[in-house]
DNA sequence: GACAAATTAGGACGTGCGTCCTAAAAATTG
DNA sequence: CAATTTTTAGGACGCACGTCCTAATTTGTC
């Protein structure tokens, strides 16, 4: 039942080192020295480089999946809930202000590689845009609920991207600012 | 005086191949294919590849160039030249569908790749930061000028990542009118 | 402690890459 | 047309990559 702790360790680093230098740049090299393991021995638990970014991807679904479960259980109301995604810009800005977003860059570098697995990292996009559009239908903006979501999502992605290429961190806390206003006006139109 | 055509037609090819699969996932080879040369021939136009990344850099921070002054030139209100550049993402819509906006993805892969043309391609996007927040101070915004700047180049680029991600156009057409609404809304708060 | 299974280490293999070198071809000049 | 420079072609080189193979080691079981 229990399972080897390598496998774990190799999908964790592999994690980390392809949101901070991008998968077709971290070599197998790359995520055996961080794991402190031979190169040969990942074809024991991996066929190949694909399928790492294939559970990588898959333990990120399950993450963010487990994450909107709890922000959905701890919060009432829908704006609280949609409070707790914008605040992950905040949360994570140290490393956003570095890579960017996990999911937008990941996003983007498989499209351009026309990678197989483009798919399931949109599928990541996909689980936040379908969450947000449920709260913006609870907030009783059933007719443009998911617009409303795309359009909160793109907000997020291009913070992350400016404050990336800027290296400026009062920019997430200004625009996250911005958004809050944005949502809180948004609830006065409730139906 | 005249250069040789050849080095504008590898420009050229390696402009267009790095925007659709990324800087580094085009190899010389693509380029020779796409140029119809030999690949030893290269170095003589070129030491490395790096050296083409700039010229790629360097000639698409000449046309934003231009294109930014005839803007200026061609529209005496600000907002309408603030308008030409929310018009791009209308323009070239169907490029930005499939490979997202030019300027982030170089600006994100660059960054992740820690490469040593990262600065030159953030450049382009201070080419438009700068010149957008002048347009906000003719608007009469001049206290926070910038702040829009940054505030719309984000929502750009939130709109091609997201397009992109999802290969959706009519994103991008709402999106668009959305920040031309924003715009307007801008203009009556002037001082 | 012997045996089997699971796990790991380390290197071989082929491929494609960026780079470099040299000779051929083309263009230019007198 | 000869001489010289500019431009091109094609392949060699070393290296890093993903992949694969096999032997050693560790782990678990009776």
């Amino acid at each position: 039942m229990s399972e080897s702790t390598t496998r774990d360790h190799i999908v964790e680093a592999a994690d980390k080192l392809f949101y901070e230098q991008g998968y077709e740049h971290t070599s197998f090299t790359h995520i055996a020295d961080a794991v402190r393991i031979s190169r040969g021995n990942f074809y024991y638990h991996f066929k190949s480089k694909d399928e790492i970014l294939d559970a990588v991807i898959n333990e990120r679904l399950a993450n963010t999946r487990s994450a909107l479960e709890q922000w959905e259980a701890e919060n009432s109301k829908p704006a609280d809930r949609i409070r707790c995604f914008i605040q992950i810009m905040i949360n994570n800005r140290d490393k956003i202000k570095l890579y960017g977003c996990p999911v937008g860059t990941l996003s983007t570098e498989l499209t351009k590689l026309n990678h197989a697995s483009k798919a399931g990292a949109n599928e990541l996009f996909s689980l936040y845009r379908t969450w947000l559009c449920r709260q913006f239908m609870l907030l009783g903006r059933k007719a443009d609920a998911d617009q409303l979501a795309m359009h909160l999502l793109a907000r997020s992605q291009g913070v992350a991207t400016l404050a990336s290429a800027f290296h400026d961190e009062a920019f997430i806390r200004q625009e996250v600012r911005i958004l809050c206003d944005w949502l809180a006006g948004l609830k006065e139109k409730n139906s």
